[in-house]
DNA sequence: TATCATTATATTTTAAAAAATATAACGCTC
DNA sequence: GAGCGTTATATTTTTTAAAATATAATGATA
């Protein structure tokens, strides 16, 4: 009887021993610049508005500028954009799991227990 | 002003999508084997016994043989005892766990934003 | 055979996390 | 200025996870 394993791993940002950003996080990013709204986001990844919004605010305090700018009222009640910084972020974090990704491959040879 | 950042992660062993060996159960294991008991490694982690019992009993499961043989009754009222192949187990994840630790080296320079 | 500390398991209780609900503020648009 | 859909926030409810508790089974040892 023979049983193969697979290796996989996950990488994340940390400030102070905080974890920071990671895989959800990005996600959640990239869906708020793609819809332009944290609400609607949060629905395609079936997270409250709360969690979302709690996420959001914590990113925007713990990066040295803020990832992304709410704003609410006007033209559609209101809208949310992910800043200069935020794009950044998302683009070197992908870089990072392309890298781990090659990483994970590399090491995932032959390991039967 | 100015925030640096650092990149950390986790690596563990998957069987058909499902987690199988990672950081903390490594541990456990090792704490087994210098014991010879589950409750005191239990213990020693701040687990509790069923907790401890439940992942042994996962491991025992999902690897092609056992990686802990528990004993009940006799000298001490029980023991427990990890194979050889949990042993190899442990040995070849400490090895992962440097090849993560030098690569998160590497990808840790200058992360600021 | 009585004792012992452990393994093995089920059940109950507690705590934490998540989800749901409610409400206000906002500012463009009509 | 009423309506709209969003951001922003607090509170309540529900669900889930963890912890605690209880109890049996075991077998060397004395």
């Amino acid at each position: 009887m023979e049983s193969t394993f697979t290796i996989n791993g996950r990488i994340w940002l940390e400030k102070d021993g905080e974890k920071v950003l990671g895989h959800g996080r990005v996600e959640l990013l990239e869906r708020i610049h793609n819809s332009g709204s944290i609400r609607q986001a949060a629905l395609q990844m079936k997270m409250s508005y709360k969690q979302a919004w709690d996420i959001i605010k914590h990113m925007n305090t713990h990066f040295s500028s803020p990832v992304v700018i709410p704003q609410r009222g006007g033209k559609g009640g209101g809208s949310a954009l992910v800043t200069e910084n935020g794009l950044n972020i998302i683009s070197e974090f992908h870089q990072l799991q392309e890298k781990l990704k090659k990483f994970l491959e590399v090491n995932s040879v032959n390991i039967a227990y």
